[in-house]
DNA sequence: TTGTAATCAAAGCACAACAC
DNA sequence: GTGTTGTGCTTTGATTACAA
């Protein structure tokens, strides 16, 4: 773990890739990358950023993507943070073979909740395993780059799908409403209906515009927060299998098992003796 | 924007295979 | 024998295409 500018909250950094979180008023002064993108996603507040002389207004999940070489500054409002990702020009072109500049957005629509969760799982297993256990913090290494990768290339749970006005992307506060209760409430069981109250909709209207919203049905964005989350316990607790999707929320050890075979392509079992 | 109806995936239950 | 993990089959309800 490295210590970062003095005004961060929070700076990692592994062999590939950097973590940063800075709040309140945090500011810097134009600096370019040579070998490392760069990826800024105000979670709270905003984010005044300017990259090669362009200034953009960021809002929460308001992601952009700076390339190495382009110099860039940023500074917060009051109460405000923003998550700062920087990797390695070579850490993402899995697919695009050694020498091929990746092809994706400069803006990027990411969930900041769940990015907040995610940035606070990753750092707190880097903190506690990169020394003790360096295979461990590899996989978490692997963890946030196979995150990045979904997310910027278009397959991610939150994939960007928002609706784009120009140069903004639209918020929806009652989706967002729906997202953050289901963030809250995941394990339990969530109907469509109780969903659809909370954003003011129809049903019918409700599950065409949260898949508009996030990609995915309702129900889908559910399962995968949940398989995340068995994910992690199937890592890092000797809970059995059966105690685990009990406390996701789902309906059996058989429908899980089922559930995370379709999503992750290995049985909870598998995925646990394998050690991801 | 809403509702209907068909389709398909997840839930529920029972049970088998396996390890201890 | 008991607990855990995985599979088969039917039912339920979520999703989607289409119409108004």
């Amino acid at each position: 773990m490295s210590s970062g500018e003095a005004e961060m909250e929070m700076s990692i950094r592994t062999d590939r890739m950097e973590l940063f979180k800075g709040a309140d008023s945090f500011s810097n002064q134009p600096h370019n990358h040579r070998h490392f993108y760069q990826f800024t996603v105000p979670v709270q507040g905003i984010c005044h950023f300017t990259m090669d002389n362009r200034p953009f207004r960021l809002h929460e999940g308001d992601g952009l993507v700076q390339h190495p070489g382009a110099e860039h500054y940023l500074h917060l409002d009051d109460a405000s943070s923003v998550i700062i990702i920087k990797f390695r020009q070579d850490a993402l072109q899995l697919d695009n073979g050694p020498n091929t500049r990746p092809e994706f957005a400069e803006r990027q629509w990411m969930n900041p909740l769940d990015l907040s969760r995610r940035f606070q799982h990753w750092t707190t297993e880097l903190m506690f395993t990169e020394e003790k256990e360096p295979l461990a913090a590899q996989e978490t290494e692997i963890q946030v780059l196979h995150y990045l990768k979904e997310a910027l290339y278009g397959s991610s749970m939150f994939d960007g799908k928002l609706e784009n006005r120009g140069n903004h992307f639209v918020r929806d506060v009652h989706l967002d409403r729906v997202l953050e209760y289901m963030h809250e409430c995941y394990s339990s069981a969530v109907s469509i209906e109780e969903l659809s109250a909370i954003a003011g909709q129809s049903r019918y209207h409700f599950m065409r515009m949260f898949h508009a919203y996030t990609g995915v049905t309702p129900y889908q964005y559910l399962l995968r927060l949940r398989i995340e989350d068995a994910r992690i316990q199937l890592r890092n607790s000797s809970a059995s299998i059966a105690e685990i999707s009990c406390s996701l929320g789902f309906s059996s050890a058989s429908q899980f098992h089922r559930i995370f075979l379709k999503v992750v392509g290995l049985t909870p079992g598998e995925f646990r003796r394998s050690g991801r």
